[in-house]
RNA sequence: GGAAACUUAGCUCAGCUGGGAUGAGCGUUCGCCUCACACGCGAGAGGUCACGGGUUCGAGCCCCGUAGUUUCCACCA
């Protein structure tokens, strides 16, 4: 940064040119430093289906200001970055990928489709690489991962062979979650339920041996092809009778028993339901009650199979329209009413997701669960906010068993081992040589391959060397903090959370940051279909990264979602240029040589702002630690607008100015200047690093970085509470000048005398000492500071401030009435005051319990409005007069 | 059917362990191109903190209830 800059502050510039700057100096990389504590969290890894969303853009801002703050304050601080494979996700897009192409993967077959695939991932792992440099996000590329690496496969091949050893992990036929789509099984965390607008359809079965009928209600009219049995609530009057009795199934024409069961509600519908064991989960635990027939009557792609007699063949819901079709036709319809009820659909395409019963693969979950559970209530392991500790116990105290195995190809495959021969399979790292149940020699691997998420709930001891014990592992592990969206929790933090304390009896890290969804202006979730996405990348190229990055942590609390819209961006732009221009006249009046001066030669007002930086210093870095970032760059933000630039900076020109006359002044004002400036670029620099480097690289060329320098801590010397108050006597003396000029409409260039007249000796000495430097901010050409009113005309307008009374003499604009009217709305004013504070103070029950610091400010505040009560009445009568 | 969150200025949102809403940005009114910045400076206007109770010396904040909005979970055929 020269000292001839531009007026405006422009990122693109500089941003590039620094990130390099970092990336070769290895400020990311972290290795094992025995002597400095780690600090370590591992980037929730984005999915390598596609580009970052602003989602993305926020994860990771909020990472980044966390690592680099830690980094400045001294630990060794390590980030790992890394993409996940995105096992449906990836083949879904790389399928239809080649179907554009005119290819079916299944021509490609298994290797010629992973080959394909791994070449996507080669492109979009560059892609997502560069987005996060544009980012500026301080992570460690040495240390990049990715789910299906070798380490990361090593890791969840032995995680498998050793939760199956245990006996976690058991292969069985179970009714599982379909998607006839995409063709493979679903875990329940990736099924979403929406409500859909259906038809509840009543349909009569003969009761065999009577003329009578039952009446069912469905929704589902074409599972009945799979009906084994009708059940009805044991204690249900109407049915009494009926139990143990044979209905004939309509269509079918084929008898199955009326079983009783508890899990009938009597109230709704007809009280009476039809059990399909291979189609409904239900129905599947009755079944399994009753000893019920399971009939699959569907094929993969949900259409009917053979069992399904006429209808084989046909896509299910034309099934179900031929079969309501026939029921109606046959006399079994009793009537059709509309019914709303909720759908599962596969999270990834929507697709509506069939119940099957299905060989898959499953862990156990009840004892896995336990741990985490404990973890959470024993504190070592917390949520910011803690309202999600509700959502993970909520979780984990309902878990059922977690299907792992999905029909695709592109993911890790299952390390087990069928015997050619005999069909027993043998679950081992490598393919076995021989078989122990029937000593073939010829094996085939399970085709199937892993749900994604079992490969990234080892993430944070994966990416660290586990299973072996490395010395990283054993640094860095376990990790601080992650910090992730609240939409996967179940998904992720849970899965983890239990891998951890599994496998390395530790809970993966200590805090899990939530934070919420970005959405649009309209308060609507950015998606694809509504074309309401904001690319981060076109904000960053618009308003440069360090502005996306402000406006994605300010104004916003852990958990809660954000609006985003161009209007916020443009005020952190704005405030980019603040700094930017504060900084300009800083280093365009800086001198080489500047000395810390001698306390007593420092003003009123350099004294004020070391105590104000100080103070924010010590404030923002409490903020930090309890992850209110918002409210910590919020201080920062006011500190830097509000009190440097539009007071210290404005105090301090008249020295600057006067640099020739007086050096020793001029160079107690720069070194103020730069020792602020550069406390502010430090506590600013984990939210805006582009702009806080480049400036401070200009301010302090002998430092080799601000991201690697110290962060600011609070010192006693700092502390300077006599001027704090002095100064903001001042202000209030120059707001109430400003205020009577502005309302008196006194043109701009118009300087008056200005008179202060206080009983405040410090005050008045406070004043004199800067009297130069504050001139121009109360627009005077003399200050007279005196601590009794003399020869002040009256015709001056007049203020009454805490502690002083000011007047300015402006003798052709003054208005007995209008300055009167003023004096008494003011009077009216101070008398409201007055009497609040003695309203308070004269209840005794305020004054025996509240706390005396708080009986001893109101009292205080009394004291000072009635003073300025008199000043004011005072005034008023000499007016009168 | 459970659970959580939200309801504060025209808009979008902050408000830490309860102690005068001097809250922020945007918008708005008035005056300023004042030699860092018009992406700016100065001065304003604008709020019964959803509603009703309770606890407390004191409630935007704690407790109970009501209404509206949103989200998550759940097997109601």
């Amino acid at each position: 940064m020269s000292k001839e800059l531009a007026k405006t502050y422009n990122p693109k510039e500089i941003e590039e040119k620094l990130y390099e700057k970092w990336c070769e100096n290895k400020y990311f990389h972290a290795e094992v430093d025995r002597s400095r504590k780690p600090f370590t969290t591992v980037m929730p890894p984005p999915n390598i289906t596609g580009k970052l969303h602003m989602g993305h853009a926020l994860d990771n801002t909020l990472q980044d200001i966390l690592i680099r703050y830690k980094r400045m304050q001294g630990y060794n601080a390590l980030w790992i970055p890394g993409t996940d494979h995105a096992a449906i996700s990836t083949e879904v897009k790389v399928t239809n990928q080649l179907k554009e192409e005119g290819i079916d993967k299944k021509e490609l077959g298994r290797e010629g489709f992973l080959e394909r695939t791994w070449q996507w991932k080669e492109e979009y792992a560059g892609t997502i690489e560069n987005q996060l440099k544009k980012l500026g996000i301080s992570c460690d590329w040495d240390r990049e991962r990715f789910t299906m690496d070798e380490g990361c496969s090593k890791a969840v091949e032995e995680v498998f062979i050793r939760l199956y050893e245990k006996g976690y992990i058991y292969k069985g036929s179970r009714i599982i979650n379909w998607c006839p789509k995409c063709k493979t099984s679903l875990s329940d965390a990736e099924v979403e339920h929406e409500d859909q607008d259906g038809h509840f359809w009543h349909i009569k079965y003969p009761i065999v041996g009577t003329d009578d009928f039952l009446e069912i209600a469905t929704t589902r009219p074409e599972t009945m092809l799979g009906d084994t049995a009708i059940a009805v609530h044991p204690e249900d009057e109407r049915y009494k009778d009926i139990v143990g009795k044979n209905v004939l199934l309509p269509l079918v024409n084929k008898e199955i028993p009326v079983v009783a069961d508890y899990y009938v509600d009597k109230e709704f519908g007809t009280g009476a339901v039809k059990i399909t064991p291979a189609h409904d989960p239900n129905d599947f635990e009755v079944g399994k009650r009753h000893n019920l027939e399971e009939i699959n009557i569907m094929n993969d792609d949900a259409t009917i199979n053979e069992k399904g007699g006429k209808y084989a063949g046909m896509e299910r819901y034309e099934a179900r329209r031929a079969i309501v079709k026939d029921l109606e036709e046959q006399g079994y319809l009793v009537k059709v009413v509309p019914h709303s009820h909720s759908v599962g659909t596969h999270d990834r395409c929507g697709t509506t997701v069939e119940p099957l019963i299905k060989q898959q693969w499953f862990v156990k979950m009840d004892e896995l669960a336990k741990p985490a559970i404990e973890a959470l209530k024993t504190g070592e392991l917390k949520f910011v906010p803690e309202r999600f500790n509700k959502t993970y116990l909520h979780w984990l105290e309902n878990i059922k068993d977690w299907c792992i195995s999905r029909q695709i190809w592109w993911g890790h495959r299952i390390p087990a081992y069928y015997c050619d021969e005999c069909g027993e399979f043998v679950v081992a790292r490598e393919k076995p040589s021989v078989c122990p149940h029937c000593g073939c020699t010829h094996f085939t691997q399970d085709e199937d391959t892993l749900d994604t998420w079992f490969s990234s709930a080892l993430w944070p001891f994966s990416t660290l060397g586990w299973p072996e014990q490395t010395e990283d592992l054993e640094y860095f592990y376990p990790t601080d903090v992650l910090v992730t969206g609240y939409d996967i929790i179940f998904f992720w933090v849970i899965r983890m959370v239990f891998s951890g304390l599994e496998h390395t009896k530790k809970s993966p890290f200590h805090t899990v940051l939530i934070h919420g969804l970005v959405r649009d202006s309209q308060g609507r979730k950015m998606s694809k279909s509504l074309g309401n996405g904001i690319d981060p990348l076109e904000i960053i190229d618009q308003y440069g990264t360090d502005a996306l990055r402000l406006t994605l942590v300010t104004g916003n609390a852990p958990g809660n979602d954000m609006r985003f819209y161009h209007e916020r961006v443009e005020a952190s732009r704005n405030f980019a240029n603040k700094v930017w221009n504060a900084s300009r006249f800083i280093l365009m009046n800086m001198e080489e040589n500047v000395s810390e001066p001698e306390s007593a030669l420092m003003t009123p007002a350099d004294k004020w702002i070391l105590s104000k930086v100080n103070t924010l210093a010590k404030d923002v870095t409490e903020n930090m630690d309890k992850y209110e970032l918002g409210i910590a760059v919020q201080k920062i933000y006011d500190f830097i607008w509000d009190e440097f630039c539009d007071w210290y900076v404005e105090l301090v020109k008249y020295r600057i100015y006067h640099k020739e006359e007086n050096p020793a002044e001029a160079n107690c004002a720069l070194w103020t200047l730069k020792t602020v400036l550069g406390n502010a670029l430090k506590l600013l620099h984990p939210y805006m690093p582009f702009i806080t480097e480049e400036i401070y690289s200009a301010l302090e060329p002998e430092e080799e970085s601000l991201m690697i320098s110290t962060w600011p801590v609070y010192k006693e010397e700092w502390n300077y509470p006599a001027e704090e108050e002095l100064l903001e006597h001042m202000k209030d003396i120059t707001r109430g000048i400003r205020n009577m000029r502005s309302e008196m409409n006194v043109p701009n260039n118009r300087r008056t005398k200005v008179f202060v007249v206080s009983e405040d000796v410090k005050l008045l000495y406070g004043l004199d000492q800067m009297i130069e430097s504050v001139k121009p901010l109360m627009a005077a050409n003399d200050i007279i500071v005196e601590s009794e009113k003399k020869d002040i005309a009256e015709d001056a307008v007049s203020v009454v401030v805490p502690g002083a009374t000011v007047y300015l003499p402006l003798e052709d604009l003054v208005d007995f009435e209008q300055e009167l009217a003023r004096l008494s709305k003011e009077e009216e004013r101070l008398n409201k005051e007055i009497a609040r504070a003695r309203g308070m103070l004269s209840n005794e029950k305020f004054i025996s319990k509240a706390p005396e610091a708080k009986v001893a400010e109101e009292k205080e505040k009394l004291e000072k409005y009635t003073q300025m009560l008199e000043q004011v009445q005072e005034r008023m009568a000499g007016l009168k007069k």
